[in-house]
DNA sequence: AAGTGGTCTAGACCACCCA
DNA sequence: GGGTGGTCTAGACCACTTC
């Protein structure tokens, strides 16, 4: 597959085309837990790139929890547990697809309504601000695992239909293609709390029962807030999250 | 303060140097929320290095969500929701503290086990590995909000005694201190369930009250597995955490 | 077209780890 | 001491945004 093909052929810059040889080698199984990768300087001249395209190629793999480096002594292939670790938005499509189940969805309800005073502040905008608020069951498997209450922050005279999310299968797919939706960030407050008659009903679990609360907070490329989505799970519903050393510096 | 040192007088990297003027140009309020950083080329020259290492500073902050860039348009100050959400290791103490709070604990039991195969098959260690198990109920200005349930690797002949612990107010600073135990990276595993009788005394809340469990496998600068740590907080205590687009890249 | 960030290079020197 | 990653430089060119 990729390679074979030169930096130039694949439309990619030259670390990621580099990361991604090394992210094979190690998917392979060709390099494994904590073994170390070539030195800096021998990849940079099998791969006839700088030494520094190198360390770019590292250093991207590194924030995505595959590799670590250590000062004087090498650069290492992560463990699996950390590896597959990395949490990006809209992660419960992909999530868990990752995981081996399959993705669904039962829409409750679509609304046009306005920002609530609460919702408003969250989101950092005018009370009243038209919004389009999308309640869901999300399914493993057919089973719900988890209800998703979605405010977003959509150009005038947008208008969602059942069947659109229906056929898409993404919400944020959808609204990308459709609306230019373009989350590059997301806010999480998590927390626990106790199912309530509505829960109970879609997620078919006693009232009371205990629940994954999940608050997001999702901002455009340009950091504007364009989605407050209130997302509740059933407790076999397991959030995964790596985190880092706070790797020096006092703040 | 540090801005007006040189940076061989900050026993800083000169990117350092200047991340940490930018920094506080953007605390004291010089540069709010969505307002434009001056060109990379300007920084550069005002401060007398070369462009690479602007680079390396903005890099540096942007991991932090304290900036972002936007290729043609400029680099930017992210919003205040987002700057200050970065999860690090032993957040407890430290996000309390940030948060206004007074966190406290109080020492359940230390006690000397060996781990069963449950945990042992979690921290990739062999079944009846001596461990160290540290149960605490923490507080947030005298209030229990969670207990932790850290099972830890130690050297050999390691002691913990509970004045140490109740000395050192931060069981890891201790641990590190004084077994150099060296923290890297973590994995976090999250899910509601409900309080026991146990957890129920400890937390002063209700049998079957909500809870927020968090399972928690620390692994040190060489990645090995030092730590599993089962923690359970009341459904006020909020976890924060944020999450970056899938900056791309299909996998 | 002008201005901004993104990629890439070649080479130098420093800091850390280990035998 | 020899090998490794970490920092730094000066300059070139590309890609994207904005006017």
């Amino acid at each position: 597959m990729k390679k074979d093909l030169t930096p130039s052929e694949t439309q990619l810059p030259r670390y990621r085309w580099l990361a991604d040889i090394i992210r094979d080698t190690i998917d392979r199984g060709l390099l494994t837990d904590n073994q170390a990768l070539p030195p800096e300087r021998e990849l940079a001249e099998h791969y006839e790139v700088s030494r520094d395209t190198v360390r770019k190629a590292l250093r991207y793999m590194e924030e995505r929890g595959i590799i670590y480096s250590d000062h004087g002594r090498g650069t290492f292939v992560s463990p699996a547990i950390v590896r597959g670790t990395t949490r990006f938005i809209d992660s419960f499509s992909q999530d868990t697809g990752n995981r081996g189940g399959v993705p669904g969805q039962r829409i409750i309800s679509i609304e046009n309504i306005g920002a609530s005073m609460a919702i408003a502040t969250l989101l950092n905008i005018e009370s009243g601000t038209p919004l389009v608020r999308v309640r869901r069951v999300r399914l493993i498997d057919d089973i719900p695992v988890g209800v998703h209450d979605a405010h977003l922050v959509l150009p005038r005279g947008s208008r969602l239909t059942r069947s659109q999310i229906e056929r898409s299968g993404s919400l944020y797919k959808l609204l990308t293609a459709q609306y230019g939706f373009d989350p590059a960030e997301a806010v999480e407050n998590l927390c626990a709390g106790a199912a309530d008659a509505d829960d109970a009903q879609w997620l078919d679990v006693p009232v009371a029962a205990p629940l994954l609360i999940c608050e997001r907070i999702t901002l455009s490329d340009r950091r504007q807030p364009i989605e407050y989505c209130l997302m509740k799970y059933v407790s076999s519903y397991r959030y995964r999250t790596r985190i880092a050393r706070h790797s020096d510096g006092t703040r």
